[in-house]
DNA sequence: CAGTATCCGAAGGGATACTG
DNA sequence: CAGTATCCCTTCGGATACTG
């Protein structure tokens, strides 16, 4: 049985969420299955700047927590499809607030971000 | 000028929202001073499992990314106060939206999340 | 095409003790 | 009360090469 040596919170829904929704590109890749972009390949290209390793990892861990469900065609070369599960597609708003919010604000958002950084160490 | 060595994504929304919000208590901390808890020894107890140190970090990235802003009066012993900035405010709908998702969704993520626990290593 | 194995560095965050 | 300084370990994610 895993045991996690950084305590894990699960106190409130922001605890909750964020164990979900951690991960890099997480919420991109449930964007993108959103918008229909189903396969692996897909989604590598409209995430180049991610790993195939993490992406595989990322979309395992939504696959577990029955976000997204998986298809595997059994033929070659092989193919793979996802999609949003119910419960998934409940998490799109919530996604969108998010995205929207970011993009409402992102020239202000891209400088402060990159300020902070110049004058770190 | 500090360069980052793990690359930076500024591309859409959701990169930009991540980088002001990644921070295990940030949204926290912004949900409980918008609550009227303002000041860093009440944070503390509305969340005892963060550690004094990650607390002021994170409250510091907070506030240069404009989110919060921190009064300090000069009396002994020290007495600091922060506020959500205009800019700040903005954000609580969204934290409310992601939240909500979370406490509405409340059992099912934590049976997920601990049952991904257990089978995982 | 999809996924796995290995290796490695970067960054987050916890504990503790300390200062003004 | 508020904040800082160390120290250290966990976890995340990147690069690359490989298998079915």
């Amino acid at each position: 049985m895993y045991e996690r040596k950084i305590p894990l919170n699960l106190n409130c829904g922001l605890d909750l969420i964020g164990e979900v929704l951690y991960g890099k590109w997480k919420m991109r890749l449930l964007w993108f299955i959103n918008q229909g972009h189903k396969r692996p390949s897909e989604l590598q290209r409209k995430i180049p700047d991610a790993s195939r390793r993490v992406l595989t990892i990322q979309l395992k861990e939504l696959e577990d927590h029955e976000l997204i469900s998986k298809v595997i065609y059994p033929v070659v070369p092989p193919k793979v499809e996802y999609s949003l599960t119910d419960f998934g597609k409940t998490l799109i708003p919530v996604i969108g607030a998010i995205g929207g919010w970011g993009d409402e604000h992102e020239e202000r958002l891209r400088s402060l971000i990159l300020k902070r950084l110049d004058s770190k160490p």
